[in-house]
RNA sequence: GGCGGCAUAGCCAAGAGGCUAAGGCGACGGUCUGCAAAACCGUUAUUCCCCGGUUCAAGUCCGGGUGCCGCCUCCA
């Protein structure tokens, strides 16, 4: 397996701390908002890459914290009057419902700043006595000229920084690329007590100080946006190797951003889109394909045509695993011969292939392709056999649960079964009823010859999203994406 | 100013020296169907932004252009 490690700019093979066992450690939301389009997209990105690594028998730890303490948090705590720990609260619930709905399996823990200020501390303290870092005011900062690797994650030295800097530079600071480790308070602010007096941690301490936690020096993989790779990353590199003297992450991953016309979609810029909304409109799983449907590296383009062609996409791979299913229904009675046809040779094949994808930096993009080219595969197998093997079937619907269960492209049940109909009250008998009900008069009318009553059933039941089919074994009725 | 990325069909997109340039969406023609839908078959890039170069061989490597974007400031 490789993946390509921002630290050294190129694709390396993927060699865990531990044997058979992987690390990761993804910086979550900052909790005042719901989440946008572009932070769905390392969270669903870095979800696949956990069920690669899980379905490839490693044990995985997985953590993802949520940045509970921030003046953003703030600033929208005095806007609406409520205090700022009800406002993270709301987001993170929040958060939780959109990232169900993508699909994302929640991390092994969700750790929050507020409730990691003992090892924040700590870890100040310990930059203190080791003098990477100074006091000022009540204030702390890391002192960039104590650490000499820095800048070796963006590839810049101080200087660059500096030479580029358009921010305003403090006064207080030593070297205006020095960056704060804790806050003191200001009024009206939350504040927790330290030995340098009342505040709250900088932005960038938290994410050492948990990761470090949970998961140790020299865990697996660091991951985020791009534009975490500097300051955020680059800085918590500083700190916590500055602290622990060993090396802090294996592998660096960042995904690319999505844009809107071709600008980044951002917060700053106004362009965004809040996953809730877009699901207003689209299933989510669609959602999900569309993100993971481009190299997680490469920037993605959004607007809604592109989110119609992933859903007609989606369609078609659910249309093949209805089709399969209900062949497999079909012919459960046939016996199983243990033999490998062509037809599971090429399955082999298939998977394969979709290992080596995922295998090379994680490409989903053509993970999905070959899911593609299974779905030609099996369609043809059911158009061209009318008699079939059950092991033929069987083998062909595991290859599908396979790379579902990698993509995460639809919901599963407990036993892995694929659920294709999300719509709400798609399992209510009483809907159940009535359709059959509307069936049975439209196949009346059919056999009547009556085409106008029974087209007119089904362009009404299509306008209200349900599709029917008429087959050569009798009519069959979904739910659209 | 510094650092980096991208440019492949109508659209999206894989592809990192060598069989006929994956796959999807869309479009068109066909099979099936009462008509549809789904599915299948066929067509849709003699060519990968432009110009040079390296090589027996280049979307793929090198140099130079052009265009777009990002980071250097809170941002996934």
């Amino acid at each position: 397996m490789e993946i390509y490690n921002t630290l050294t700019r190129q694709k390396e093979k993927f060699i865990p701390r531990e044997d058979g066992k992987v690390s990761i450690y993804v910086c979550g939301p900052t909790t005042y908002n719901y989440i946008h389009l572009g932070n769905a997209r390392p969270l669903v990105f870095f979800d696949t890459i956990r069920r690669y690594f899980v379905q490839q028998g490693f044990q995985v730890k997985y953590i993802q914290n949520f940045t509970d303490i921030d003046d953003k948090i703030i600033k929208r705590s005095f806007e609406e009057g409520l205090d700022a720990s009800i406002i993270s609260q709301k987001y993170i619930e929040e958060y939780y419902r959109d990232a169900d709905a993508l699909n994302v399996a929640r991390a092994n823990c969700h750790p929050r700043v507020s409730g990691h200020m003992k090892e924040i501390i700590e870890m100040i303290a310990v930059l203190i006595e080791k003098r990477f870092a100074y006091a000022v005011e009540g204030n702390i900062y890391f002192d960039v000229s104590s650490f000499p690797e820095y800048g070796k994650l963006s590839h810049r030295s101080s200087d660059e920084i500096l030479a580029g800097a358009r921010v305003e530079v403090d006064p207080r600071k030593k070297n205006p690329a020095d960056f704060a480790l804790w806050k003191a308070a200001r009024k009206g602010e939350p504040f927790w007590e330290s030995p340098w007096g009342a505040g709250r941690p900088g932005w960038h301490i938290e994410c050492s100080a948990m990761s470090l936690k949970y998961l140790g020096s020299g865990f697996d993989i660091h991951g985020g946006g791009m534009d975490l790779i500097f300051p955020h990353h680059e800085n918590e590199i500083a700190q916590s190797e500055a602290a622990t003297g060993k090396l802090f992450a294996r592998y660096w991953v960042h995904n690319g951003f999505i844009t809107i016309n071709q600008d980044k979609m951002s917060k700053s810029l106004g362009n965004f889109f809040l996953v809730r909304e877009i699901l207003e409109k689209f299933n989510s799983l669609t959602v999900r394909f569309f993100l993971l449907s481009t190299h997680y590296r490469s920037p993605l383009d959004f607007d809604f045509e592109k989110l119609d062609a992933s859903g007609q996409g989606l369609e078609r791979l659910k249309n093949s695993i209805e089709l399969l299913e209900e062949a497999i229904q079909k012919h459960s009675s046939v016996a199983i011969k243990e033999n490998d046809s062509d037809f599971q040779a090429s399955l082999s094949e298939l998977k394969k292939r979709f290992n080596q994808a995922m295998d090379d930096d994680f490409n989903t993009a053509l993970a999905i392709g070959i899911f593609f080219e299974a779905a030609k595969e099996v369609n043809t197998f059911l158009n061209q056999n009318t008699v079939m093997d059950k092991a033929d079937l069987v083998k062909a619907i595991e290859l599908y649960a396979y790379f579902n269960s990698v993509l995460g492209l639809f919901k599963t049940g407990p036993e892995g079964k694929f659920i294709l109909d999300e719509k709400p009250h798609a399992d209510d008998s009483l809907v159940q009823s009535l359709i059959e009900l509307l069936l049975k008069v439209r196949q009346e009318a059919r056999t009547k010859k009556d085409w106008s009553t029974a087209d007119r059933i089904r362009s009404g039941l299509k306008e209200i999203g349900i599709i029917i089919e008429d087959t050569p074994d009798g009519v069959r009725w979904k739910l659209s994406i």
